[in-house]
DNA sequence: TTGTAAGCGTTATCAT
DNA sequence: ATGATAACGCTTACAA
C-alpha cells in the first residue's frame, strides 16, 4: 500500500499543503517542520503517484522541444519518431512537443531555434548539436534559466547538459571490425568512406574499426576518403580510391555514402568485396539484401528518440536525474537474414 | 485539447455517468442516447485520459500472474525482470504481479498454478505452457471465465489466448544460419545440438537454420543430438558426435547446451570449429569473449516479459487487443566486439 | 507560515 | 434508466 500525501500530512499533524511544500522545497515552511515531514516521507518510503501528478500537471501546458537540422534524413524521421512515441505516452501529463529541422551545419539556425524554444517557454530540449563555440554558449545561456538541455545523436563539450543520448561510436566501428574478422580473418586490405574528418562520431568509428584491423593479421587501411554524406560525391571518391587501390577487398563506410559508393564498385565489376556499412536506412536494406553489403552496424534512432525524451520527462517532472552521462544505445548487427 | 467525460456529457446533455456507461457499455442506458454518445465521442476523437483512469483504477486492486516453470533459470529471470518493471510502471494503476516458478515440465505443477491464479482473482495471465492438451484446456477454461491469456516464450495451440509474445525460432536459425554463411560460405559439415526434438521451438531453429545450408554450395547438416538442455549430456552426446563425425567443421547449439558441448570440443583439441549458438548468458558470453563460440543469437527476454505486461495492460484497461497474434522479438546478434 | 478548497478525468455507489 | 456525488493523489490559488 503506498504512502500519500495526506498520510504523511496526518502523521506529521500538518496539512497536505504544507507537505507539499516541504516534499518540493518550495519554502515558507518552518524549518523543524519541514525536517520532520522529510524525514517521516524518507522513513515511510514516499514516492508521489504519476497519476495524482499527471492529472495536477495537466494545467501546467509544459512543453518539450526538439532540435535536429535533417530535413527529410530517414534516420532523424526515425529518432523523430520515438520521441513523439514518448510525448504520446505522457500525453496525460499535458505534455507537447515542439520540433525544429531545417538545413543542416547551419549555425545562425540552429541558434535562432534555441532562442525560440526559449521564448516558447519550453522546459527541456533534446538537441543534435553543430559543434561549435556559439552553440555551447548558447546551451549554456539557456540551461542558466533554467532549461534542462541534452544532446541527441552528436555530442558537444564544455556544457552542462544533463547528459548525451546515442550512438557508441567507437563501439560501432568496433562492431563492424569484428564482422570484418569474422568474414575475412586476415589479408585485409581496407578502403574507409567515411563522411566527413571533422565529424567526432565518424572518426570514432574509424578509430574502433582500425583498432580491431590492428589486431587481425597482415591486415591495413589502406586509405581513407570523405564521401560529405552526399551520394554523388560518394560514388567519385569511391570510385578513385578503389581505381588507384586495386588491391582493396574490403570497404568500411563509417557513415552515410554506402549507396554512392557501392554504385562505384558496381560500376567496376568488383563483387568481392567484404563490405560493412552503418545504420538501415532503405536503401542500404535494399544494398543488404542484394548481398553487396554483407552486414551494417545500426543504432537504434528510434531509442534516441525515445530515451531523450523519457530523461527530459524523468528530470523535469520527477527531479530525476539521468543515472549515466552517456547514455548509449545497443549496436545492432543486421545482415539479410534479420534485416 | 483533448475530449473528457465531461464534456461529451455536456454536448449529449447528459450526464457523466451516462456517458461512462455508454463508452464502456455497462448497460442500462437507452439505445437511442447510447448511439448519440458513441457518435460524439467518435466525432470528438474521444480517447480515456490515462491517468484519470489510472486514479480511479487504484481501488479495484487488480493484479496479472507470470507462470514459467524455469526455477533459476538466467534466461527468464531476465524474462521476470522485464515483467516487473512493466508493472511498476503501472503501479499508479494498483496492479501487482503474482509469479509462479518452479520445475520445468511438471504438468500437475502448471495445473494448479493456473488454478491458483484464478481464485487468486487475477484479471490476467502470462504463461509459458506445456504443450500439452490438458494445458490447452485448462487455459480455455480460464478464458472462458474471463480472464486474458497469452503466451510467452513458448507457444500452445487450440486456445484462444490473446496472443504469443517472443522468439521467432524459425528466424532465428535463419539467421545463425546467415552468420554461418558470412563466416563459411561453403563446404559446410554441420553438427546441430538441440534441447529436446520434442520442442517445437528447437526443431524450428534447426529448420531455419539447415534452410539456409541448403542454399549454400557443398555444405550438410551431418548430424543432430539432443542435450536435454544439460550440460552433462551435452557434453557426452557432443563428444559422441564430434568423434563419429570428424568431418564437422561447424556446431549449432539449437538451446542450451553450449557450455558443455565445448567443453568436449576443447577437450578434443578441435579449435577450428565455427561454432554458434542461442542467447547470452553469462556462460554463454564467457565461450564468445574465448572466441570459442563465433556468434550467439538472442531474444530479447527481458522486453519479453515487458511486452507480455504490455499487452495484458492494454487489453485490460484499455480493451485493446493486440496488434498481431505473433508478437516477435528482434534476433540479436552477438558477437565479441558488441557482446 | 499554514490551512482550505477546488480542480484535473475517470469510475463507482447510491439515490431517484 | 439516469443523475448526483464522492473518491483516487497531487498541486495551487487564496484565505487566514
Amino acid at each position: 500500500m503506498p504512502v500519500t500525501v495526506k498520510q504523511i500530512a496526518e502523521l506529521a499533524g500538518v496539512s497536505r499543503g504544507t507537505v507539499d511544500r516541504a516534499l518540493n522545497g518550495r519554502g515558507n515552511v518552518r524549518p523543524e517542520i519541514e525536517k520532520k515531514i522529510l524525514a517521516i516521507a524518507q522513513e515511510m518510503g514516499y514516492t508521489p503517484n504519476r497519476a495524482g501528478k499527471a492529472l495536477a500537471y495537466q494545467r501546467k501546458n509544459l512543453s518539450f522541444g526538439m532540435i535536429a537540422n535533417a530535413e527529410g534524413n530517414e534516420f532523424f524521421d526515425e529518432v523523430l519518431r520515438g520521441a513523439r512515441t514518448a510525448i504520446d505516452e505522457y500525453a496525460d501529463f499535458g505534455i507537447s512537443l515542439q520540433i525544429a529541422g531545417g538545413r543542416r551545419y547551419d549555425v545562425d539556425q540552429q541558434l535562432s531555434q534555441l532562442e525560440q524554444m526559449r521564448s516558447a517557454g519550453v522546459s527541456g530540449i533534446a538537441i543534435s548539436p553543430i559543434n561549435l563555440p556559439q552553440i555551447e554558449q548558447k546551451i549554456n545561456e539557456l540551461i542558466e534559466q533554467g532549461i534542462r538541455i541534452l544532446t541527441v545523436n552528436s555530442d558537444i563539450e564544455n556544457t552542462r547538459r544533463l547528459c548525451y543520448v546515442g550512438c557508441n561510436y567507437y563501439q560501432s566501428g568496433v562492431t563492424a571490425g569484428g564482422m570484418l574478422r569474422l568474414m575475412r580473418p586476415q589479408g585485409v586490405r581496407a578502403g574507409i568512406i567515411t563522411g566527413s574528418v571533422r565529424m567526432l562520431g565518424h572518426n570514432h568509428r574509424m578509430k574502433g574499426f582500425s583498432d580491431v584491423l590492428k589486431s587481425m593479421p597482415d591486415s591495413t587501411v589502406v586509405d581513407i576518403c570523405e564521401s560529405l554524406d552526399e551520394a554523388e560525391i560518394a560514388y567519385q571518391v569511391t570510385r578513385d580510391m578503389l581505381t588507384s587501390h586495386p588491391e582493396i577487398n574490403t570497404l568500411y563506410f563509417a557513415a552515410a555514402g554506402a549507396v554512392g559508393g557501392m554504385q562505384a564498385a558496381v560500376d567496376l565489376g568488383l563483387n568481392q568485396l567484404t563490405v560493412i556499412s552503418c545504420d538501415d536506412t532503405e536503401e542500404i536494406r535494399e544494398l543488404v539484401q542484394k548481398g553487396l553489403i554483407q552486414a551494417t552496424v545500426c543504432q537504434e534512432p528510434f531509442r534516441q528518440g525515445y530515451r531523450a525524451m523519457q530523461i527530459l520527462f524523468d528530470s523535469i517532472v520527477n527531479n530525476i536525474s539521468p543515472a549515466e552521462e552517456f547514455c548509449y544505445m545497443d549496436n545492432i548487427i543486421r545482415i539479410r537474414e534479420n534485416l
